[in-house]
DNA sequence: CCAAAAATGGACCGGCAAGTCCAGAATGAG
DNA sequence: CTCATTCTGGACTTGCCGGTCCATTTTTGG
């Protein structure tokens, strides 16, 4: 039942999760009871289960598309308008404020950890969030090609792949070392070389 | 007791380990219970607490630190003679391999998640493991500067934290996506941005 | 060959946390 | 108003799994 027929249990059912990614990011999926996520929220046991009839898992999984609709909305507005150096730069300042913000906890990584092979939509949610994480990047790319800033023929496509895969492991290793000097570089790099493309094709 | 007096005490405690990690990467560290382990490595429980005393975690840091090994281990030799353009494309395709054939199990970062706050050490054997296998990669670029295929003017230091991240994050990506594309064209963007510094300082 | 130490086997315990159940309170439709 | 539906509270069950314990066997050092 991800729906609840009544407002007043589409309220419940979102404090729920809420709380319960609250909690989740504080102690770790692992260390996590569905008593302290009953404690947090203030229901009781049957009203989780009322909510998530398939129990833990399913609340884990709303949890995680919750957690993931968060990171995109914490890089806009930047994210969504790439268009000029200064914007880009506004953006790599904002994700690396946010994930210094988020500390050593990986929600959603965690979250999938522990879901991972049981559930099959687990897997749709995290694949879609970078399809379109990449998406935006690749269009903030194009539109500094559009603007004459970047060469027409760099290679978008693959810069973005290899963007957010800097992003994602720089992330990663801020998490485990506590130092985000990787992301950082990872950012940096990816900026400069566009800006060397602006200036690379003029030495024709 | 992390070493065991007699040789045969070592061989046990080295079976141990080494079973236990096989178990963890198929069944992920959540799902593994110490009979699991017991199971697979032909011990009692008495074993498993006689050399790791303080329980399971103690011995999933162990596994850590085994998977660790491997995992610089299994690049080599290339990662340990990046001296020249065809060692690059070798050592690529070597880590491309590797991670394709471990699949979607990701042994280090679901044991620290698992681990994670609980152990002190557990922090030091990843921040160890990402300070070896940067300083290669820094190595390596120095190598192709020393040869004078790289600009000197080339900041190696940045380009080896960018290129690590994007290793870490196009493995991370290939675990939860099933696809490896991120993940190489991080590697490809790396070489190819040390490609165009050789002839981007020609461009005097 | 013989103590002492190390290694092994496996029964047993205890707690914890997921999941069940039902009774009762709010809510909404007509 | 009233009856069905939804929502809520919380006691209870149940199985699992980490950890303990001790008896027994094997190895080692002298």
């Amino acid at each position: 039942m991800p729906d609840a027929p009544t407002a007043k249990g589409r309220a419940t059912r979102a404090r729920i999760v809420e709380g319960a990614a609250e909690v989740l990011r504080e102690q770790g999926v692992v260390f996590t009871t569905l008593d302290d996520i009953r404690g947090r929220t203030g229901t009781s046991k049957s009203q989780l289960f009322h909510y998530f009839p398939d129990g833990k898992d399913e609340l884990l999984l709303a949890v995680a598309q919750f957690e993931a609709d968060r990171v995109l909305a914490d890089q806009q507005p930047h994210l969504g308008s790439l268009d000029s150096w200064e914007s880009w730069y506004r953006w790599r300042d904002a994700v690396v404020e946010r994930y210094e913000r988020q500390g050593d906890e990986c929600p959603l990584g965690s979250l999938f950890l522990q879901v991972g092979r049981s559930r099959p939509g687990s897997r749709a949610i995290v694949t879609e969030l970078m399809r379109q994480w990449q998406e935006q990047l690749a269009r903030g790319m194009r539109a500094l090609q559009a603007g004459g800033l970047v060469s027409p023929a760099f290679d978008v496509d693959r810069a973005a792949a290899a963007l957010l895969a800097g992003i994602q492991g720089g992330v990663a290793i801020m998490m485990s070392t506590g130092d985000t000097s990787h992301l950082e570089a990872a950012l940096d790099n990816a900026i400069e070389n566009l800006r060397a493309s602006a200036t690379g094709h003029t030495g024709k």
